[in-house]
DNA sequence: GTTTATGCAAAGGCTTTGCATTTCA
DNA sequence: TGAAATGCAAAGCCTTTGCATAAAC
């Protein structure tokens, strides 16, 4: 697993991506991965709206879609549609590659590795002539805790 | 693989789900079966409806919302939710547990099958203790003929 | 000084909901 | 006949868009 980049780090990313793609370096922009870095889990739009305004520093729900997308194309943020219409965000640095387990009775998310998946990528590139960018796992039904409530009623 | 289920299997169990679950047994119901068992490949609502439209069996779309939602239930049809924000379906039988390919350059969604994918759900139930339901697998990435004519630009 | 980003509010797209009407059992 | 399904339109979410204002370069 590779080390855990400190902010500074991320924020060096980032502002080199800005520059090298013309973007300007607004101070909404680098406040928004800020928070994003400091989140730990998963988070939509709305939350962090929320979290960011309760915080004093307010952006509007527009800047942020838009700096999602920046930080997605740069590669610092994950999009997953778990579910619902709402998508949901996560930060891509500090963390190896993982994939989801998704209880479907009580909405929990967990994470999980499994480098069989890796032969899996590796063999679709090969055999479909597939040129693999990403991937997303998502293994749904019902987590020990439900299943343990259910059996007691 | 299972034998393909003739259009009257499918027509049975949903009729034997209905009775079951006190639902009744409406022509619409009936035909919005006939109708996602005569599509190939997947589908979303706003084009079932067009279709149901064309062949003069209009119904609405709150009805194709609420009776896909039956087909769900009794696992006659799956749901996903590749990019967008709308939903496609796919009928579930007659068909081998498979997952997705999708090109995100052109659009294009294909199937392919590994079992290593079943040795991970296996894992995953037994070490996380977790009730496997069903999963998604999705490998995002760029086609082999959108490959190709990036190519030659 | 230009050009791009922000913020707000309006518009959009997909899905759900409410309610009168119809239909199944 | 009584309960449930249908259809229509309106409302709900989440997301995108348009445009005036503000800010970066």
């Amino acid at each position: 697993m590779a080390p855990a980049p400190a902010a500074t780090d991320v924020h060096r990313i980032f502002s080199e991506y800005l520059e090298q793609h013309g973007h300007r370096k607004t101070p909404e922009r680098f406040a928004i991965l800020k928070e994003v870095y400091e989140y730990n889990g998963h988070f939509d739009i709305e939350r962090l709206y929320g979290r960011m305004k309760r915080r004093n520093f307010s952006v509007s729900r527009a800047t942020l879609y838009n700096t999602m997308d920046l930080l997605l194309e740069c590669r610092l943020v994950r999009r997953h549609q778990f579910g619902g219409q709402q998508a949901q965000f996560e930060k891509a640095l500090a963390f190896r590659q993982h994939d989801h387990l998704i209880c479907d009775t009580c909405g929990k998310v967990m994470e999980f590795c499994d480098p069989r998946i890796q032969s899996i990528r590796s063999t679709v590139a090969e055999v479909m002539g597939f040129e693999v960018h990403h991937h997303a796992l998502h293994i749904h039904g019902r987590c020990k805790q439900c299943a343990a409530e259910q059996q007691r009623a």
